[in-house]
DNA sequence: ATTAATTCTATAAAAATAGTAGAATTTAAA
DNA sequence: TTTAAATTCTACTATTTTTATAGAATTAAT
């Protein structure tokens, strides 16, 4: 399941997407637009700046904008920033990989290469979402 | 990402399922065999037993037995029974349907349309993980 | 200067997760 | 009939994660 800042993170992107480019998003803007707690929706804008989706414009007539195509931003990518590996175990997830504690021989796991599979198949379908495909249907 | 309780499940599940028909497992026996905290493994054999799952056998010698065919156990029907819903969120789950309170048009929302394609695809992919696909490889 | 916005750090409340404790019950066998 | 060894049941607890909120600092336009 999505965490509500994942939930958010995409409304609120999905909200700039549908402005014109140049557009500046007030966060109270955002919030209202797309209902999300304002506090919440600030970090959460913050984040999405540090990782590069959205830049931002300080002081007064302030506000968040996208800066990468609405193309080019995938559910994979969102669910990765926000609730982390898109693998049901870390053990079987490229981006967040670990060990488990448990684990008495990770090649011999009869669970491991199941969910290495599912994770082949999740990655695919998250990376078939975008930002851009949402807003289309 | 699973929860430890349903890691366990599955690893328990692994075990009773190579041995042999008419074989009972002790709680202790499979806690030390799949490396799970025995109290915590009572607990998921009890609601692995509600759901039909094992059968068990009470009182001295008693312990624990797959009733289900190893092939009819997905890796679907266990993370429903642990951990929910297989939708990402709840507005696009089957078995676990719920509306978002912040949702103002559940048909129109971008959002949902996507997600609902996600988990068919993820659904169909974790009812092709049954115990025995994972222990043939 | 004033206003209105982002940015930053810290805190807090609530929920979920992971695990433990201990008594009651059941069954087999001595 | 007593004992031993197992499941069953209820309750509790500690930790972590999630979901926010508070408030001060900074930035920039007018």
């Amino acid at each position: 399941m999505l965490s509500h800042k994942t939930k958010y993170a995409l409304k609120a992107l999905l909200f700039l997407a549908e402005k014109d480019t140049g557009y500046i998003a007030r966060t109270m803007e955002i919030a209202d637009g797309a209902s999300i707690p304002k506090k919440f929706l600030e970090q959460i804008l913050l984040d999405l700046k540090r990782a590069h989706f959205v830049g931002s414009k300080q002081g007064k007539f302030g506000g968040y904008y996208l800066i990468k195509s609405k193309n080019d931003i995938t559910l994979a990518d969102i669910h990765r920033l926000f609730d982390g590996a898109i693998a049901l175990l870390p053990c079987a997830s490229l981006n967040f990989y670990e060990p488990c504690s448990d684990c008495v021989s990770e090649t011999e796991c009869a669970l491991r290469h199941g969910l290495v599979a599912i994770r082949e198949e999740t990655l695919k379908a998250m990376q078939g979402i975008t930002i851009a495909s949402l807003i289309k249907k």
